[in-house]
DNA sequence: CGACTTTGACCGGCGC
DNA sequence: GCGCCGGTCAAAGTCG
């Protein structure tokens, strides 16, 4: 025990005592050994104090070992539960323990190096009998050798997981400071514009329009626009393209008729109407270029699924596929057809790199009522977009980081929700793939796992609502932090001020959460299994329940 | 026959 | 001006 810590057999052959590097670890080491010898038919005693002059970090555990083989049982060396840092600082590798919460990760096989008997092994009674061979010895040493190796692996790939959260939120980061300058210059010309007497009368028309047009329904044109008309150049524009205010319910012809010209406006830049304004042309350019932006706020899932599309309670109606620039996999165009001239339209396509994985991109808000499911995930997305730009938009309050965003979306998850202003137009990214076999929930100082279930339930107890819900209680909650009404769809949603907190507090509802996520993904590749058999792609989902429901 | 998918054509933005 | 690219249209085909 040269270093303080370790386990050994000493020299009472029935007493395992386990030393550790400090009296914070004792509870840890106490269930990891009890769980290996347990795990390997031994029955351990309640641990004791060390009777003669105990060192304060070593406990005395009387084993009990009920196997035929106890006589010939060696002496175990030493195992230095630590040699991987040697003389190295021991409460820096609790900290790793406790930073990656993966204690029960570890492969006991491995770190207990034990060498014990078990009584259905007949291989390692063998090595046991001849334990004290060279050729033995020498075995036990690459063994151990293995095990070190291996657990420097486990704490590698931590640090690989530690190091890729950092990334991302220097990305977000960067991005949120890119939002942020545009904002800024913004800013700074409506500062400049309201002194202007015009710039009060055109508020008051745009009070005034915006006072006759409903808000029944979510709206992310309209809520990408209002917070841009801060500029009341952008204002103009607004009010330009919209006038006379319009009625969401009167769309309903053709598809064209549901352009944004006419309809909701939350489509394209190439279609929001350019407006010269004589005063100054160069900072209505800047405007409309922060509305188009703006206007196009994008929420993406990404969740691995085989089946062409995520279930999402829509129906949808594909209206184009084209292969995108550096995707072997084609992307396609759905438009929601539950309701004529809604203008939500979505993108699906694989993942370049991982085909597993699908990114399934949504576009504005539904002009019509939704089925439950299909108001969660409307909600959903909805609100992550509407956070998205609250996040961007000055306000009273000054500016929201886009981070806040991102915690919102799930608490106890840093890495499940980014935002990218660098792309074309912001998107905010609901990444459920952190793990293939997994879904992790990381966050200060916890981390779960939660191993896939294979969820093929239907039910209406079926969690897949649950999802999405989560995800717009969190965000209406940020949002009412930012200032920002909610429309009513969102607002309806139940006990929204506990959810937050139970997700940032209860790991029980980040498994519920788990399960719900689980779910959407389950259930959908159960729907395809079923009914689907395009091998075509990912998005030609020609038999998908979901269009037929 | 209506709803839906497929797929080539078209359009507009953007970079060179 | 030209070509690339993303997005959309719409005719033709398919399916139930």
């Amino acid at each position: 025990m040269a270093n303080g810590s370790g386990l050994f057999f000493d020299p009472d052959p029935t007493t395992l005592f386990l030393q550790y590097p400090s009296s914070k670890d004792h509870h840890f080491f106490n269930k990891l050994i009890t769980q290996a010898l347990s795990s390997n038919n031994y029955i351990m005693e309640a641990p004791t104090k060390n009777m003669s002059s105990p060192p304060p970090t070593t406990i005395q555990f009387p084993v009990n070992l009920i196997n035929d083989h106890d006589q010939k049982r060696p002496v175990l060396d030493e195992m230095d539960f630590f040699a991987a840092k040697e003389g190295g600082n021991c409460k820096e590798d609790t900290d790793d323990r406790k930073e990656f919460n993966k204690p029960l990760e570890l492969d006991f096989n491995i770190n207990t190096g034990l060498q014990l008997l078990t009584a259905n092994t007949s291989s390692d009674q063998s090595i046991v009998e001849d334990g004290l061979s060279p050729a033995s010895s020498e075995d036990r040493r690459t063994k151990t050798e293995l095990a070190v190796l291996q657990a420097e692996l486990e704490r590698m790939n931590g640090e690989n997981r530690h190091l890729r959260d950092m990334l991302n939120q220097v990305t977000t980061n960067c991005s949120t400071l890119q939002m942020q300058l545009t904002i800024l210059k913004q800013k700074q010309q409506h500062d400049h514009i309201e002194q202007d007497d015009k710039g009060e009368e055109i508020k008051q028309q745009y009070h005034q329009s915006s006072q006759m047009r409903p808000r029944q329904f979510m709206d992310l044109g309209r809520l990408a626009d209002e917070p841009s008309l801060s500029s009341s150049e952008g204002r103009r524009s607004w009010e330009q393209s919209r006038s006379p205010p319009m009625n969401i319910v009167e769309s309903g012809s053709s598809d064209r008729e549901d352009s944004p010209e006419k309809g909701l406006s939350c489509w394209g830049p190439n279609k929001v109407p350019r407006v010269v304004d004589n005063e100054s042309k160069s900072s209505t350019t800047v405007d409309q270029a922060t509305e188009a932006t703006i206007r196009k706020a994008r929420v993406s899932v990404r969740a691995r699924s085989e089946a062409p599309m995520i279930t999402d309670g829509c129906q949808w109606r594909k209206y184009g596929q084209k292969m995108a620039k550096g995707n072997p996999c084609p992307r396609a165009y759905y438009r929601c057809t539950m309701a004529a001239g809604c203008p939500v339209r979505k993108q699906v396509q694989r993942c370049a790199e991982d085909k597993t994985i699908l990114i399934t991109t949504y576009e504005g808000n539904h002009n019509h009522p939704l089925p439950p499911a299909a108001a969660a995930m409307a909600s959903t997305t909805s609100s992550a977009a509407r956070m998205l730009l609250s996040g961007s938009m000055p306000s009273a309050d000054g500016l929201m980081s886009s981070n806040i965003l991102a915690r919102t979306l799930l608490p106890c998850s840093s890495s499940m929700a980014t935002i990218s202003a660098s792309a074309p137009f912001p998107t905010v990214t609901l990444d459920l793939t952190q793990n293939s076999n997994s879904l992790q929930f990381k966050g200060p100082s916890n981390q779960f796992q939660f191993p896939f279930q294979n969820p093929h339930q239907n039910s209406p107890g079926n969690p897949i609502a649950l999802l999405p819900q989560i995800f717009g209680q969190a965000l209406y909650n940020q949002s009412k932090f930012s200032g920002l009404q909610m429309s009513q769809n969102v607002s309806t949603l139940p006990s929204i001020g506990d959810t937050v907190n139970a997700l940032t507090a209860d790991p029980n509802f980040a498994a519920a959460l788990a399960a719900a996520v689980t779910s959407l993904i389950g259930n959908s590749h159960h729907s395809n299994n079923v009914t689907n058999n395009n091998t075509t792609a990912a998005t030609t989902p020609s038999n998908n329940n979901e269009t037929k429901q």
